[in-house]
DNA sequence: TAGGCCATCTGGTCCT
DNA sequence: AGGACCAGATGGCCTA
């Protein structure tokens, strides 16, 4: 269980709250504790943080689980030639950077949200709702295409003629299913709202 | 108060 | 070489 420490960063933005200060806390110093070759201790808000390199990254040469923390052994430091103002200067350049591609990403989130029908209203998905809901939705229409199957346009460039066929089709397949290839999801969709 | 969710910092690795 | 990407760590906010 990890603690929960005291308030001491200022309060966090949101998404829709774009970063009005990126400037950060004067006496942190990224990178400026740590020595040539010895232990990372750096401090973060109150806290110091030992021996970053346990945390390290997996990573080794494809995607997903391999090396664990068994790369932490010999992992040689990338060769630092620069200052510590330098680097510090870079860290607060990556930091902002780092910043920026999150908020795309929960722009991103927010606009999938926004994609999916009956979410939009009343409550913020969390991003792991998102993707499962996304996820449903997607299998639930992909349902709904292969009952078509038979409507679709066999190929070429789809004209305005066959998307009124595409039209008539999905029509009849509503009169003829109902909305049963959305039941799945909208089961999940009823579940989400019941818990908030 | 515990737990979930999130923003941010950070350093390692990959890619251009 | 530098930026993008990624995942671990940490602390803050919110809710049951």
């Amino acid at each position: 269980m990890r603690s929960k420490g005291k308030a001491t960063k200022p309060s966090r933005m949101t998404w829709s709250d774009p970063d009005p200060d990126p400037e950060l806390e004067p006496d942190t110093e990224p990178g400026s504790s740590e020595q040539e070759g010895s232990e990372a201790s750096v401090r973060i808000g109150s806290s110091w943080r030992g021996s970053l390199r346990s945390g390290g990254r997996k990573r080794q040469g494809g995607t997903g689980g391999g090396g664990g923390g068994g790369g932490g052994g010999g992992r040689r430091r990338r060769q630092r030639s620069s200052s510590n103002k330098e680097r510090s200067v870079r860290r607060l350049e990556s930091n902002e950077r780092e910043r920026q591609r999150m908020h795309k990403l929960n722009n991103a989130f927010q606009a999938l949200q926004e994609a999916i029908p009956h979410v939009k209203t009343d409550k913020k998905l969390s991003k792991i709702e998102t993707l499962t809901l996304a996820k449903n939705y997607i299998k639930s229409l992909t349902g709904i295409i292969l009952d078509m199957g038979a409507c679709l346009p066999a190929e070429g460039v789809p004209s305005e003629d066959s998307a009124a066929k595409l039209l008539q089709c999905y029509q009849q397949h509503l009169e003829e299913e109902g909305e049963a290839d959305l039941t799945q999801y909208l089961t999940h969709v009823h579940s989400l709202s019941q818990r908030s």
